[in-house]
DNA sequence: CGTGTGATTGACGCCTGTCAACGTCTGTGG
DNA sequence: CCACAGACGTTGACAGGCGTCAATCACACG
C-alpha cells in the first residue's frame, strides 16, 4: 500500500499502530484509511457530548480525553480515560444507542473519526476484527462491574488509594515515581465518586503518611505496597 | 405462583425462542442443538462461580438466577439477574477472562449451556448473530455504566425507588401492581448497595408514604410517578 | 493589580453503617 | 403436637464517615 493516498490531515497518524486494526488485512487498511478524518482538539474541547447521536467512532492517536457522564446538579462521573491506541464512541455505534458519556480533553488530542458504515463493514468482513472488537468490549464490561462493587462497597479513602494505583497503571510513572498525568482535584474526585473537599483532605492525609508527596497537581507515589493494601482491603 | 410445572427437559428447550439465536439459519440452529445440554437447577443452587475459567456460556430457559461479586467480608454487589431468553457468561468466554460473577439460582431454573467453541464458531460464521451479541454487550455495558454514576452520587433512598423501579421493568407487576419476584431485604441490600437494615427502614418509610405496601417478600407498587421522582432528583 | 479558577482548611450535621436485642416464621425431629 | 433451631425481618442506639457551606489562600493571566 502506498502511502502517498493517505489524507495529508492524516499522515501522521499510524492507524497500523492501534491495537485493534493490527489485524486488518491490505484491502481493509485501505477501506479504513480512505474513510477516516484527523481531528485536532486543545485543552477543554469537547469531542462529543453525551446524548448525542454517534456516527462514526473515534481512535486516539495523541493525547488524554476523559469520558465522564453528567449526573445530579452536574456533577461529572468520569468513567474512564481514553489516550493513544484507544478507541472511543464505538459502544453507542454498536448499540445504536446515544452515546452515553461525554469526551472532553485533558491534553491536546489527536483523533481519527471513522464512519459507522466502515465499522459495520469491517465488522461484517473480518470475524477476527469482530472478535478482537468484542473482547475488547467484554473486558470493559467486567471492568464496569467490578468498579460498582468497588463504590458500593467500599469507603472514600479506599477508593482513592485504588484511582491513585489505576492512575499509575493507565498513564505509567516517570523515573521519581510520578503520575505522567495531571489532574485537578475535582477531576480526581469525579473519578473516586466523591466531593474535591473529601479528595483534598484524604491526600493531605496519605501525603502525612508518608504514602505519596504532592507538588502541586503532580502526584508522586512513594508507598505503593501500602497504597494497595488500603484499596484492598480493611482491617478495623 | 405454582411451582409445580414440571423443569423443561432439553428436547422441549427452545432455543430458536431466544432472541440472541433468531438470526441463525437452518445449519448454524443445528449446530448449536448439537452441541448444547440443558441443566436443571434449585432455588439455591450455583450455576458457576466467580473466577472460575468458563468454557462455555449459558441461555436461560426457565426461572431467574442473580449474577453478583463476592466483596470485601463476603458481601455480595448483585449486578444484574438473568431469566427466561437472557444469556450469561458470554463475557468471560469472548473476553477470555474468568468469570467475573457468581450466578446463583433464585427460581428454580433450567438452562443450556453451549460450549465456547460453538460460540466462536457461529460468531465467525454468522456477522450477524456477532453484530446481535456486540449490541448486546454494548447495551449491557452502557447500563453498568450508568449504575456506576447512580452509585457515586445517589443516595441510599433514591438508588432503592431505582432499584424497586428496575425489578418492575425486569420481571413485572401482577394485577395488583406487585412485583413478580421474590427477594430477601438482604438481597435488595446487596442490589442498592447498602445495609439491610437501611433497606428496611426505607423500605417502612416508602411505605409510610403510601408509596409502597408491603406483604411480606412481596412488595407492592402504589406510587410510581412518586418513585420515579424520588429516583431521579433531589431537590433540597 | 484586579479577576478568576483551583486548593485548602474548618465547622457542622446528617446519612448510613454497625452492633445488639428481639420478634416472626418455617421446617424438623422428638 | 410441641420444642427447638435457624434464617430472616425489625427496631433502637450510637458513632463516625463524608457531604455541604463558607472563608481564605495560592497562583496564573490579562
Amino acid at each position: 500500500m502506498k502511502k502517498s493516498d493517505t489524507i495529508l490531515l492524516c499522515q501522521n497518524c499510524a492507524v497500523e499502530s492501534i491495537s485493534i486494526f493490527s489485524m486488518l488485512n491490505m484491502d481493509e487498511k485501505r477501506i479504513l484509511e480512505k474513510s477516516k478524518t484527523c481531528i485536532s482538539l486543545e485543552k477543554g474541547e469537547i469531542l462529543y457530548r453525551e446524548g448525542s447521536r454517534m456516527n462514526g467512532f473515534y481512535c486516539v492517536h495523541q493525547g488524554v480525553l476523559k469520558m465522564y457522564k453528567t449526573g445530579i446538579e452536574g456533577k461529572e462521573q468520569i468513567i474512564r480515560f481514553a489516550k493513544a491506541g484507544d478507541i472511543m464512541g464505538y459502544r453507542s455505534v454498536l448499540s445504536q444507542e446515544p452515546a452515553c458519556t461525554t469526551a472532553k480533553v485533558i491534553e491536546r488530542t489527536s483523533v481519527c473519526f471513522i464512519p459507522a458504515s466502515t465499522l459495520f463493514e469491517l465488522v461484517k468482513q473480518n470475524s477476527q476484527f469482530s472478535m478482537t472488537l468484542m473482547k475488547q468490549t467484554c473486558t470493559e464490561l467486567g471492568e464496569a462491574n467490578k468498579y460498582i462493587m468497588d463504590i458500593a462497597q467500599k469507603t472514600v479513602r479506599e477508593r482513592l488509594a485504588e484511582i491513585l494505583l489505576l492512575l499509575k497503571d493507565t498513564f505509567d510513572l516517570d523515573k521519581d515515581n510520578t503520575l505522567q498525568i495531571t489532574l485537578t482535584r475535582e477531576e480526581i474526585a469525579n473519578m473516586v465518586g466523591t466531593a474535591t473537599e473529601s479528595v483534598i483532605r484524604l491526600l493531605s492525609e496519605f501525603k502525612s503518611d508518608k504514602l505519596i508527596a504532592l507538588h502541586g497537581r503532580k502526584i508522586q507515589l512513594l508507598d505503593i505496597p501500602k497504597l494497595q493494601k488500603i484499596s484492598n482491603v480493611t482491617f478495623k
